[in-house]
RNA sequence: GCGGCCGUUGCUGAAUUGGUAUAAGCGCAACACUUAGGAUGUUGUGGGCGAAAGCCCAUGUGGGUUCGAGUCCCACCGGCCGCACCA
């Protein structure tokens, strides 16, 4: 092979290749801890600690496309960024391996999960070392790794052995409840005496105070994925997320985690965060607190008792227009107060057409439960509903208000139950006018409101009872003293209500983290001790999933652990004191979301086998500061799609975490940022079917494929669109560099555009030339002279300096890219006149653009007589005496247009500067001899003339 | 329906946050070097009028605030995203 020194494919690959081995070689990218197994370079480790990071990836077996590592490139160029300016840098990147995509890959393939996964891991780990990502391996890890899961099972233990002490606001050791109930410091549920508790009852009463518990309840089952999801994981319209599939509810026994009792702190700690504002909001959103009152409705029973219907109103102020309530299909209360026979007052049409309320009652929640939420969001929203038979008493004007039951009210919301008001809620009203129910006005609307219910504020009007007078008060005035009356005399109180439900954290999968529970034989569960931990998965034929007839509500979930007896029945010590006992296992697997809800921390002290992180460490990477008040991640990248799923669930785990002390970070992650996504090209024939976007060929202004002309839009970057993008493809015909190059030039970091393979030649030529600037094409000599670069050049430099380096830390990428291909062309064209490069320059620019093409960066660096890598080494400093130019064009606007231009120096002041405009003949023509009401000046660059 | 974001050139996009609109890249055109160019370099490239100097118009549309608006305010049009019978 001749050789050739022309910036090319072949030696780009060549030179990527070189400096890729060099790197791993020199554990260049190997960052050091403060202390323990990864302790090392001790002034490196004294620097600031910075901690960048991406959102893990699935190990998909499809490879990646161009699209996949955008977040990727930008953490990287931050990370060699920040290791440059005088920081040590935690950067590395791990696998999100367990989970349902993972599985179903290798339930498609026939080949056990782990074997596809562990394969899939490793082609994408050639791919990303391709682009010469600078990731500290030692630190990398799989979520599957029991290594690591061991310390997520660790966690669950944790999780599962507290529970929330409202007063003291935080989490706490279960055994200090415990010790509260055995010594009567506090009162066990239900006043029974703990010393007289069994075991089991002792268990049922802790269960309903654990972080992470097991109960019946409606849960969301998916039959065609034959496993229960959380809420987070169904769809607006009840489908799951993955698979879309249908979904219903369906009463099983199920984990959970009390994420409820963090909705406030969870709210609270946004504030602090540097956030998307949208990412805060749909958090916010989806807790879902609104501040409102309880109150009690007594209902008479048939039997003669009194049951209480407990309601949730965010509108405690309209109570006396409350004219009749509703409660949810599933509420428990219907049967205890539904009367045997119809009143004789009941209105026709409040029967269904039924003989008995009871009848009624069953066939409407028949009718209810037999849909689907998907069916009942593709219905008309037609309010539907039946009678009770029971009346309520409103408490505050002793009316006497039928009680129906209908679905537009749902048992997972507030209470279940609602006081209806039709005079100030359109859905109370549209249900009134159905079943022609009285509507009372309880807040007078404005003149000339001609519309239904009124939910605006103004003053109360029917409002007057007993014990309590609104009327004349706006809507908050009203809803404080009704509140206050409610509270003093009984009938209810203020409460905060949440949107946010307990986190369902069970799932009927192989490929995921057995839980460290066994069921003894009355069915008590018991935490495995640490000792045991890691508990791993056993190896099993049948590691499928039992999935049905998606649109089968009436199955049962089958978790595949439970087919392994030899694993599921067990006999162990528990070290309680009790000797070895029979158990059987729990047979659920943790979902995917438990292995990214703490990974960061993992990070930092990968291998620690006596604690899931050293506390020294944990504190000098994440530990709380000025600049993040909770601690946490620095940087940390990833699709705006985690909004609600992994980014609240691992902010809970960390707060959990904290609050037992194991770690000194309050939230995981303080500055969040979302990438955008890179779309790409579709081309669509006739028909409206994707052609291959690689076979396209545009002229005369439009675009054929085969002949035959077809149309453009922009989707998603994929196989089934016919348009995915290799970077091994955009490597081999460019290198990694421009790859990376084009990527962050494309435009901000944030925002959504199409991929397009025609312009990514452009930032291919940035490095030719810069390449040229520095060396001969045909000699591989450097060229460089040692001299001082002219001030024209030096400015321009400095300048850039400047600019890159506030682009750089903004994370503007596309604009740093910018500024440097102006250097580069200033430069490339001095040296087209004869002025050869500078040294200073030269080597400026290699450090300038060393972030984002690291290889051909450190390339030059050594031909420019460098020993070392330039990965450590300082980034460049602007002067300010050259960031400033010399001199500086003014514009001379007259009534706000640009009328005239001066070269002036950078100081003028502006008397200075008022003098020469009003001097300059381009003005004076302008102006005209017209007279000057006023002069707004800006030293140095502007001017601007006001005629009278 | 509620909430949030966004409309700049043929395309991707800049604009120090109210102060020269259109940086940089792609594409396109011309020229140079070349046997050749899908290489490289140079120059040009929002629209209109003009020989030129220059003038006028232009940041989705219409209005407003201001000496001055892509940027701030109001209304509308178009697009994207989130939530949705949440009491």
């Amino acid at each position: 092979m001749t050789e050739t020194f022309k910036y090319g494919a072949e030696l780009a690959a060549d030179i990527e290749a070189r400096w890729q081995d060099y790197w791993e070689k020199h554990g260049t990218y190997e960052t050091p801890n403060p202390s323990g197994e990864l302790a090392g370079d001790a002034e490196l480790a004294a620097k600031p600690s910075k901690f960048v990071m991406d959102m893990f990836p699935y190990p998909s077996g499809s490879g990646l496309h161009v699209g996949h590592p955008l977040g990727y490139i930008a953490t990287d160029v931050y990370a060699r960024f920040l290791r440059m300016t005088g920081n040590n840098v935690l950067y590395t990147l791990g696998f999100d391996a367990f989970g349902l995509p993972a599985e179903q890959y290798a339930v498609q393939t026939g080949t056990h999960p782990r074997v596809s996964t562990e394969a899939n891991m490793a082609n994408m780990k050639a791919q990303l070392r391709r682009l010469g990502l600078g990731h500290d391996r030692r630190r990398s890890f799989a979520t599957i790794d029991p290594g690591y899961y061991k310390w997520t099972q660790w966690i669950f233990l944790q999780i599962f052995n507290s529970w929330y002490d409202q007063e003291a606001g935080r989490a706490r050791p279960i055994d200090e409840l415990v010790a509260a109930f055995a010594d009567g410091t506090r009162e066990v549920p239900g006043g029974r005496v703990w010393a007289e508790l069994d075991e089991r009852e002792r268990a049922d009463v802790l269960g309903e105070f654990r972080l992470a518990y097991a109960s019946d309840a409606p849960v969301n089952w998916c039959p065609g994925l034959g496993t229960v999801l959380a809420n987070e994981e169904v769809t607006a319209d009840g489908r799951s997320e993955r698979g879309n599939f249908p979904v219903f509810k369906a009463k099983l026994r199920q984990w959970n985690m009390r994420i409820t009792a963090y909705a406030d702190r969870l709210i609270d700690d946004l504030e602090q965060l540097e956030w998307p504002e949208a990412i805060k909001l749909q958090q916010r959103n989806w807790i879902g607190r609104s501040e409102g009152a309880r109150v009690d409705f007594p209902v008479a029973t048939p039997d003669g008792r009194q049951e209480t219907v407990t309601v949730f109103t965010t509108r405690p102020d309209t109570l006396f227009g409350a004219t009749y309530m509703v409660l949810a299909p599933e509420h428990p209360l219907i049967e205890a107060i539904a009367p045997a026979a119809w009143p004789q007052t009941t209105h026709g049409a409040w029967t269904g057409g039924h003989a008995t309320p009871a009848e009624a009652i069953a066939a409407y929640r028949a009718q209810s439960a037999a849909k689907s939420d998907v069916e009942r969001q593709a219905e008309s929203r037609e309010k539907t509903g039946v009678f009770t038979g029971a009346y309520a008493i409103n408490p505050v004007n002793g009316e006497s208000i039928p009680v129906f039951v209908a679905d537009y009210v749902l048992m997972g919301y507030g209470t279940g139950a609602i006081m209806a008001v039709p005079g100030q809620d359109p859905r109370d009203w549209e249900f009134a006018t159905v079943f022609d129910l009285p509507i009372v006005r309880t807040v007078q609307p404005p003149e000339g409101f001609d519309g239904e219910a009124f939910t605006g504020d103004g003053p109360a009007i029917n409002s007057a009872g007993e014990g309590v007078d609104l009327n004349g008060m706006g809507v908050d005035e009203a809803k404080r003293t009704v509140i206050a009356y409610l509270e003093e005399s009984g009938l209810g109180a203020g409460t905060i209500n949440y949107r946010l439900r307990d986190w369902l954290f069970s799932r009927q999968r192989y490929w995921g983290e057995p839980f460290p529970i066994v069921y003894d034989e009355e069915g008590v569960a018991h935490p495995l001790p640490a000792s045991m931990l890691p508990l791993e998965l056993p190896e099993v034929d049948d590691y499928s999933p039992r999935t049905f007839d998606a649109d089968d509500a009436d199955t049962e979930p089958e978790t595949p652990l439970s087919r392994n007896e030899d694993w599921v029945n067990v006999e162990l010590d528990l070290g309680d004191g009790r000797g070895v006992r029979r158990f059987r296992r729990e047979t659920n697997t943790m979902p995917n979301w438990a292995g990214s809800c703490w990974y960061e921390m993992r990070y930092l002290d990968p291998h620690n086998d006596e604690a899931l992180v050293d506390p020294e460490i944990e504190r000098y990477w994440m530990g709380p500061d000025e600049s993040r008040p909770h601690g946490g991640v620095d940087l940390y990248v990833g699709g705006a799609e985690h909004a609600v799923l992994h980014l609240l669930y691992a902010r809970f785990w960390s707060k959990v975490l904290f609050d037992l002390g194991h770690v000194s970070a309050a939230e995981p992650f303080h500055r969040l940022y979302n990438q955008g996504m890179i779309q790409a090209y579709v081309y669509r024939d006739a028909r409206g079917f994707p052609v291959a976007a690689a076979e396209v060929e545009e002229r005369d202004g439009g675009y054929f494929h085969d002949g035959e002309q077809v149309r453009r839009e922009v989707g998603k970057m994929g196989k089934s669109l016919k348009n995915a993008v290799s970077p091994d493809e955009v490597c081999a015909e460019y290198g990694a560099d421009t790859l990376r190059l084009y990527e962050m030039a494309m435009g901000p970091l944030d925002v959504s555009r199409p991929w397009d393979t025609r312009a990514v030649v452009g930032q291919f030529r940035l490095l030719q030339r810069l390449w040229r600037n520095v060396l001969d094409e045909e000699t591989g000599t450097v060229t460089v002279v040692d001299e001082a670069p002219d001030d024209a050049t030096l400015r321009a430099m400095h300048k850039a300096v400047d600019g890159v380096t506030r682009d750089l830390e903004g994370l503007r990428f596309n604009t740093a890219i910018a500024k440097i291909t102006e250097l580069n062309n200033h430069v490339t064209k001095a040296a087209g006149n004869g002025t050869p490069v500078a040294r200073e320059v030269a080597e400026t620019m290699v450090l300038l653009v060393a972030p984002l093409a690291p290889h051909v960066a450190e390339e030059l660096w050594q031909r420019l007589g460098h020993d070392e890598s330039l990965v450590h080494h300082d980034f460049p400093v602007a002067d300010p005496a050259y960031v400033v130019d010399e001199s500086v064009t003014c514009v001379v606007q007259i009534k706000g247009k640009v009328r005239a231009r001066l070269e002036v120096a950078p100081a003028i002041t502006d008397a200075e500067l008022e003098a020469v405009a009003l001097a300059d003949p381009a003005v004076l023509r302008a102006l005209d001899g017209a007279p000057i009401r006023k002069v707004i000046v800006r030293a140095p660059k502007l001017v601007n003339i006001v005629p009278g």
